[in-house]
DNA sequence: ATTATTCATCGTAATATTGCGATATAGTTA
DNA sequence: TAACTATATCGCAATATTACGATGAATAAT
């Protein structure tokens, strides 16, 4: 039914799941390299680099200051945004957590 | 339009994006943290464990699969699934590319 | 051969996501 | 005040995702 049972998660998965929601669409990966690549806070110049119009690169943006992944600080009429590495290490932990030796040798 | 313009990403972001979304859901989340617990590849424990149901499971099972998150290997009726490290170097790379020194300072 | 078990797939219904144009909001400037 | 700029939000349409029951396929057991 497209809803998914919340609330039988614990909430350390969930948090993990919507950090990663976040990140499974092309255009956040790309509004995020950007972020990464620019030296300054760029703002609306995201529209300008993206092939998405300012509405849709807006929600965008809403998403992910959403799951936490970027801080948005206004200054006069635009916008300034920058990834917020808070979420991180619980990606980081996550993954690790996959990596254990229990099960490197099966499914060969 | 629910549409992804696809063809304008590089190779790079769209590989990195579905990763991640098939790590967007809380169920396969859970599904990859119980594979990690288990000692030896668990097969249709997973329904067992979850509160989804068998169809459900198998769905999310192959969403993994599709993405390189798991391997399955046939054993008899049942089937025998792991945990594929193969693209975490990819996630590892891409959260580390963005915790430049560059914009540490920005958006206090 | 028949039955049981395990998993995958199909069909359907409900909900979510994505994208865009249009519009609203808010600060800046003339 | 009025026009301009930058960003957010609304409303809609198209598509995708999620879930489940029912069914199918394949092996195992009796």
């Amino acid at each position: 039914m497209g809803i998914t049972k919340t609330d039988t998660y614990t909430d350390q998965t969930l948090a993990v799941a919507s950090i990663f929601k976040a990140l499974g669409h092309p255009a956040r990966i790309a509004i995020l390299e950007f972020l990464a690549k620019q030296t300054t806070c760029i703002c609306g110049e995201i529209v300008a680099e993206l092939p998405l119009s300012q509405a849709s690169i807006s929600r965008h943006l809403v998403e992910l200051k959403a799951a936490g992944l970027i801080k948005g600080t206004i200054s006069g009429t635009s916008v300034c945004y920058c990834i917020n590495e808070t979420h991180f290490p619980l990606v980081n932990t996550f993954i690790q957590q996959l990596q254990t030796p229990t099960n490197q040798s099966c499914c060969s």
